[in-house]
DNA sequence: GAATTATCGCTTGACGTCTAACAATAATTT
DNA sequence: AAATTATTGTTAGACGTCAAGCGATAATTC
């Protein structure tokens, strides 16, 4: 189905740049909802599963404002998140000697065993979504969206 | 910047499919916030711009379900941002004879004036950030996205 | 025509996001 | 060393989103 028949447009868009944007934003809403589906039967939101796939895979120390950059979140974000997992015991806040204006980040034992449940089901997602773009194709796909972050990040904001 | 060095990857991805996945999330994630960072200028959100937008541009009479899934957005989240708007008086439901559990829903006199004001700013906004991609490019950008939209909506959930 | 089912808009409550501000603490400048 | 500036994590308030459930009303089935 075209971007136009599910949108609704009466009049064919006339701007493939337009159409462009509308099509990334409008996609990126849909992975969202379907992971949303996914995350939910592991009792996770999107955000909270977002931390710990994150924390699974980082290879050094993390502070919260790390994790705030890699999630492209503002640190208020990442205090909220935070404070949800540590109550269901997934992550762990760690004091650093040293440095009394920062923590450690961290997956508990807990943390660790739901995400490596979650990550199957979650990749399973990726590929069955994906699975008509051949690599040349997802190449260029990802090639022409950095272009266009690239854009958004210039500094005339 | 590529999407390793912007997210801090420690580790190179081996996964062109998720690599393509978060680009995309990623992507619309940047548009969203230049996207507000503009409309603030005339003290409306994403979500309410969106909404006078698709207003100025429909061609028929729209009830507020209608609109909802214009913006591929729940009921509820309609008439959220539509109170917001009716209380600024730009936006305004009017009752339907013949049928009363609907409204339509229109621009008043001042949100047609406002949204005209802001409409050209964010064409700006849109050719500035899609000025490096070629015709040709933004038809595969689309095309894929497309695909994957497809894949999205499959009736499994 | 009556009964059932579907749709519409609204409300509630949970969540994540942001901006703006704050106190505590580090880092830098002077 | 002292003063200034920057960073960190938190809080508060605003907003949009969703799911779930509600009552009112249409539409459909019987």
């Amino acid at each position: 189905m075209s971007l136009e028949q599910e949108l609704k447009l009466e009049r064919p868009m006339d701007d493939i740049h337009h159409e462009a944007i509308l099509s990334i934003v409008r996609t990126a809403g849909l992975l969202s909802l379907k992971g949303s589906t996914l995350f939910r039967q592991f009792d996770l939101t999107e955000a909270q599963f977002n931390v710990l796939f994150s924390l699974k895979y980082k290879e050094t120390v993390w502070t919260q404002s790390d994790l705030g950059k890699r999630l492209v979140v503002t640190r208020a974000s990442v205090t909220s998140v935070l404070d949800k997992l540590e109550s269901k015991g997934l992550v762990e806040r760690r004091v650093v000697e040293g440095n009394r204006r920062i923590y450690h980040v961290d997956l508990t034992q807990a943390g660790r065993e739901l995400i490596d449940k979650v990550e199957p089901r979650y990749r399973e997602n990726i590929h069955e979504v994906t699975a008509s773009l051949d690599r040349p194709t997802c190449e260029a796909l990802i090639e022409s969206l950095e272009k266009i972050r690239v854009q958004c990040t210039r500094p005339d904001d």
